[in-house]
DNA sequence: CTGTTAGCGCTTTCAA
DNA sequence: TTGAAAGCGCTAACAG
């Protein structure tokens, strides 16, 4: 049919041609900004030209001229890199997608001394706002200095006027507590990790760490449960080395819930359970943090955890940097996420409670 | 010091009047694209006063005129949100990176329907080329249709002159078998993993897990060493129940090495190694594949495996689209990339081989 | 060796 | 209601 597909490619000034009529009216009719001087026909004519030419607009050269590129720059620490920074990608994609913005990305690979030569990037590509998201949720010192609107995204600062979305971790290691302690349990230890595992400077640390054990200590105290802390460390085998060390111990000692500070070191536990001959959730139970893809969900049996809010993280980011990059007036600019409760199949009431000893 | 900092943006043509020259010799002296028609001290006087007065070219008006956005567009399937894709991300931005240009991102969500749609917003952003990546090493029965350059990645297809890199499952499963070969190992199983896991579609299935197990179970026959396969699945608790499987039965008849299809699956071989009380590696040897982040490297014991050349793919599909975007001609249109072989301490040689029996 | 000038494709003010 | 025309900031012919 089509027996000379045109080469050139369709600008707004051939649809015009081709609908008789002038550039104008095209741009107008293409962008719904007719204040109410384009009559429906001629705007309908203009559209189906558009449709038939296949005419695609220009984005650069819309950009140029009025000056907004429908663009969002990302910066990032290492998040591309780590499991959970995917999520947060993910979600923040999905949500500029929707609002017809695109997301222009660029990793640190934890090079901090190229943050500035990459902001400066985004600044030249002319994005409309920035996100800086950070790999374990940090408490920055400052944050990256740049003239348009940023948003810091598993991370935050003191200042109140900041735009963050961080996860509410002592949130939720209040509801680890108290699933635990509605479940009965009172002898409980606490699987944790050091402050600041990460950075050589004082704000590279995540501090999700002794967040969730100050929290989760607290509730303890206001339950009346005792817990027992030990801190080795996030991994599998600092899980395991710190679950040997409370469990390898007679009955009545033990304690009968573990909540461990990350998933990674709950498969530690669960690994140090099974060693010891220990049943999980009937012997012990245990709790994890994060919600770890391919991880909480597949363990033997699948782990009751605290959902770290990456996907909501990554989306409301988008939402407010893009209210701040048109100028609207932000409310609740420093987010904090609640974390969810996650009940699978590791945690379960003590032996003592249910008044039966299975198996 | 400066009292009037200048609100206004600073363009090249301010440049141009504080050194006294023509807009057309900023140009030159800043892209060095002087055909040694620009005196160097004239150059020279222009990159200074660009400097002092803080020039950063715009981008936009630069890609409208010159007809290259030096950007790259990435579509994935869910790449974004999956713990392998961050690598190959990270690896591409950071290759992009180096060679000016930026990353422009776009998840599909798994939903395939989107891919027309967020090819031709890329098209529509003028990308220079396209990268096209799957969160599992699959088989396309077709590339995405676009007159734009585009690179495979962790995917590929049967025609030979579509751009594509991914992995070599074959050559890292041989070098698996070879390993507990090597190590004196005759009585092998593979926890293996089902074609197709994924998708409902044909083309949309991860292949990996056929291509381990064959190249596996081939490689053995070459050495002369007994496999039995055990097929369940990819994921931590398949693991846990194929080992289970095999495992549980009498020494005599028990294999003395494990290779699993990935390091989930030998996660789950660990847990189970531990409720049976068989020692790793002394009892039992376990090798894995992927090299997951935060797993692999400290489950208890450290697990040796096969590492997926993420990196790699990310940084060869840049380079390959690059070079395609400059109109260059690619050498080696389809790269399978080797997988090297992580020797940590999961794996040692049999019981019967040291001929003692620690412990 | 340097400057003038004409666009890239689009939007939008202003006049018809 | 519609159209002409003037740029957005930069690059690259083409003169000078």
């Amino acid at each position: 049919m089509n027996a000379s597909q045109p080469r050139r490619r369709v600008r707004a000034a051939d649809v015009a041609a081709a609908a008789g009529v002038s550039p104008t009216a095209v741009s107008f009719a293409l962008n719904g900004r007719d204040g109410g001087n384009i009559s429906p026909e001629t705007k309908k004519r203009i559209l189906e030209t558009a449709e038939r030419l296949g005419y695609e607009p220009h984005h650069v050269a819309r950009s140029l001229r009025s000056r907004t590129t429908h663009s969002l720059g990302l910066v990032t620490d290492a998040v591309a890199s780590s499991p959970f920074g995917g999520r947060i990608l993910a979600a923040a994609t999905e949500r500029a997608d929707r609002n017809g913005h695109i997301m222009l990305v660029l990793d640190l690979h934890s090079h901090d001394d190229r943050e500035a030569a990459a902001i400066r990037e985004l600044e030249r590509r002319q994005v409309d706002a920035l996100l800086y998201a950070s790999m374990g949720f940090r408490i920055l010192t400052r944050a990256p200095v740049t003239q348009l609107p940023v948003v810091l995204v598993n991370c935050t600062t003191k200042r109140p006027d900041e735009l963050s979305v961080y996860p509410d971790d002592a949130n939720g290691a209040t509801r680890a507590l108290d699933h635990l302690a509605d479940l009965g349990h009172t002898r409980l230890a606490m699987l944790s990790g050091h402050w600041d595992p990460l950075g050589p400077r004082e704000d590279q640390g995540n501090v999700s760490g002794p967040i969730r054990r100050d929290a989760f200590v607290a509730a303890a105290g206001r339950r009346g449960v005792a817990v027992e802390v030990v801190e080795k460390g996030w991994e599998i085998d600092d899980g395991y080395r710190a679950a040997m060390e409370v469990l390898d111990r007679p009955g009545g000692e033990r304690p009968t819930a573990l909540f461990a500070v990350t998933d990674r070191a709950a498969v530690g536990a669960l690994l140090a359970a099974a060693r010891l001959g220990l049943a999980v959730p009937e012997d012990l139970s245990i709790i994890g943090f994060d919600d770890q893809e391919q991880m909480a969900e597949c363990t033997v049996p699948p782990l009751t955890t605290i959902a770290l809010p990456h996907a909501r993280m990554g989306d409301e980011a988008v939402a407010m940097a893009l209210a701040a990059a048109a100028g609207e007036e932000v409310e609740d600019r420093r987010r904090a996420l609640p974390c969810e409760l996650l009940v699978r199949e590791s945690t379960a009431p003590p032996r003592s409670a249910t008044g039966l000893s299975e198996r």
